[in-house]
DNA sequence: TAGATTGTTAATCGATTAACAATC
DNA sequence: TAGATTGTTAATCGATTAACAATC
């Protein structure tokens, strides 16, 4: 479907084009033309059609997009319709939020399995999952060869951790630990979430705004 | 202390310097030149230099740089000494894991308070802070005066909130939210953290090299 | 001094925006 | 047909990389 070279800033605005078309179908929107959806989400027309067209002309000169087709074409491009099946290694704070908080069958995705390293969770429900001891991590993707994993865990497990994962298999990891996978492994996919990174980032805009340069 | 325009690119890239020089400091490393730590952090020597000369010159030449005093700089820059106040609006999954994650005075913030509009909620401690009724915001603001909110409320709520805050003037906003704030108000410092827009890029990338362009 | 490495300017590369012919 | 809007090429802009003189 998708073209070769894709640019990574390309790619990032798609899911956000997802969302937007998501609400126009919510709110009964049948078409939209690439002006009135930048106005929407404060880009240019031009960025739009460029973006759009690197998967294939979706639009109708003299009429513009269509809003259902299009979020299906986009839904498609991001395979949201394929069955991926995941786990998620770490049941702390982080984990736990992550598990009960993101709707994963919208995106489709299926967690299978959670993992901690503590014994006093095994047996745990989070997200009705019984939690799992880490060590039966191997024998677990045996059975059940997981596609994604999601690492909430302190960054000195993390190494083991995708050594194991990697050997078993799992090509893509949404990395909410410091560990650099992709350092390591450089033909897996990886989505680093680095909270604090993005916490640092508001402090320095914040000073920024308020106490502009004065040199 | 810093120049004119800094590129976006350029501060989303200053918490991932602080990162890694702190764990050189962890080390004992004590110098470190730009090439040594492109090759950690997997960037040109070049691009290191270029983007800490947009904020003075850190280094010696013939040397390289100084891991502590580097550190001190890029902290300075991202304001990390400085002490913010801060509120969370929503005690929710997602803003129970951040309150209890989230490391926030290692950064500089005060966590000041918590508020859910679910009165089933109030009273309860997260964190050590008993969450409040929303409907008390204004007057805890009016007293407080925090410099910054968090928003871990569904986008339904958020345009009536940020309205509040705004005028209680909090200037800043780490949103987790899908409300635009900046769109409504763009005098405001924003750091949005999308995580379902994550996931769904994650989705792409896996797809993508698991399954290479075939056309 | 000689070697190393910075700070900074110039060259390249990529991404965004503008323009317009194609066409519904 | 006339008006609107796309798809696509060309122009601009910004960010990254390369090169090198300055200097510790």
């Amino acid at each position: 479907m998708q073209d070769k070279n894709i640019s990574k800033s390309v790619i990032r605005r798609l899911p956000r084009y997802y969302r937007f078309l998501g609400e126009l179908l919510n709110e009964g929107v049948e078409k939209i033309s690439s002006g009135q959806l930048a106005e929407r989400m404060r880009l240019t027309a031009s960025q739009i059609r460029q973006d759009l067209n690197c998967f294939g002309g979706f639009g109708q000169m003299g009429y513009g997009y269509n809003v259902a087709e299009l979020r299906g074409q986009i839904g498609a491009i991001l395979h949201l319709t394929d069955t991926r099946s995941l786990i998620l290694i770490g049941a702390g704070k982080l984990g736990r939020a992550v598990a009960q908080h993101i709707d994963f069958t919208r995106y489709g995705f299926d967690l299978k399995g959670i993992f901690d390293r503590d014994p006093a969770l095994n047996g745990e429900k989070i997200a009705g999952i019984a939690v799992r001891n880490t060590e039966t991590l191997r024998e677990f993707c045996a059975d059940n060869a997981p596609d994604m994993a999601i690492l909430c865990i302190p960054r000195e497990g993390a190494a083991d951790v995708v050594k194991t994962l990697v050997n078993c298999g799992v090509t893509a990891f949404w990395n909410f630990s410091h560990y650099d996978i992709h350092a390591d492994y450089p033909e897996t996919s990886v989505e680093n979430v680095h909270l604090t990174d993005s916490l640092m980032t508001l402090s320095y805009l914040m000073e920024e705004k308020n106490n502009p340069v004065t040199n």
